[in-house]
DNA sequence: CGGAAGTTTCAGTAAAAAATGAAATTTCCG
DNA sequence: CGGAAATTTCATTTTTTACTGAAACTTCCG
């Protein structure tokens, strides 16, 4: 399959985008190109329309499916395995940041928590102990929140989000 | 300067959770020290505690202070220029925050508005039109939404994440 | 001005990450 | 069951990224 011009370069650019937040840029290149195709496709497809190995298309699908960004379909009269992603860029926003709090927050809460506990936390620094502390708490309230956000249905966020600056008032007492 | 071993585990995990998100684990260490010293550190001080080159030492604080992450101070008696950080979790995030709107997110909106007023558009499918709009639409509701956040005090800002679920509850038109 | 202390640059090297392709495995159908 | 189609695994290669250290540069002081 050939890519026009428009795609292609959506394409390179979440590539790219990827890599800068972490992702593998094939990963994201497939991610791009099942987002706009906006239907399933095969692994050969995808292989052959980004030029890449056809292994590389199976990891690559392989990691996708675990974030569950990716979901495999059959069509008929079609033996092989298809791959189409959420179409909805809310929902795809969800699981991805949920995914990301999963992987890699959850961790590092857990890491700053066994600090703080920890018996040699007294020979520690004041400085020190002082700032692990406030990341710990300020990680907390952040994920404690986005898990609220999150679990809200995407037209109230919407509603939330387009408030913003309204929001601002609303919390300093002030009329709307 | 030899660390406890819990500043080195923070340092250590810092830097791993950096290069998960896109940043050079080396820069991200340096940060991680700096910010829990609490104290302006010599370039010299951090390479030997870190066990790094002086000279990585150096890029990696051209790159910090490019970000704003760190400043330059002069101590009394030395010559030698000290780095130290933020220490306001809060002001942090800020900053990193922002450096990654302006740096990622802007070119991200640039390119997608570029590919919705290209003449050749009409080539694509009605599919990948519309998530492309979509894809910016939602990308600039939330840029718009993060910019009046951060200008935010840390104070409101604080409070407004801790409304959290009751927000939904305004949203919705619900009593509190 | 001379030179010591401090800093940066950058070519070369090392390490890490990603991609390939051949081989192994699984799946499915007659 | 036999074997063709599809898929996955993984050792190897390629590519990318990060790091080092020697050399160049800058600053500051006597």
């Amino acid at each position: 399959m050939k890519l026009t011009p428009i795609t292609e370069r959506f394409i390179l650019h979440w590539g790219e985008m990827g890599a800068r937040w972490g992702v593998n840029r094939t990963v994201a290149q497939i991610h791009a190109l099942l987002f706009l195709a906006g239907a399933p496709l095969a692994a050969d497809e995808i292989a052959e329309t980004l030029s890449v190995a056809r292994s590389n298309v199976s990891m690559s699908l392989k990691e996708l499916l675990s974030w569950r960004l990716v979901k495999v379909t059959h069509l008929m009269g079609d033996r092989r395995d298809h791959f189409e992603t959420v179409g909805d860029v809310w929902a795809l926003f969800k699981l991805i940041v949920e995914g990301r709090m999963q992987r890699e927050i959850a961790p590092t809460l857990a890491m700053l928590g066994e600090c703080l506990e920890s018996p040699s936390m007294t020979q520690e620094s004041p400085v020190a102990r002082q700032r692990i502390q406030e990341t710990r708490e300020f990680i907390q309230i952040l994920t404690t929140w986005a898990d609220e956000m999150l679990r809200q249905e995407p037209e109230t966020l919407m509603k939330l989000l387009k408030m913003g600056a309204k929001i601002h008032n609303f919390v300093r007492g002030n009329k709307p």
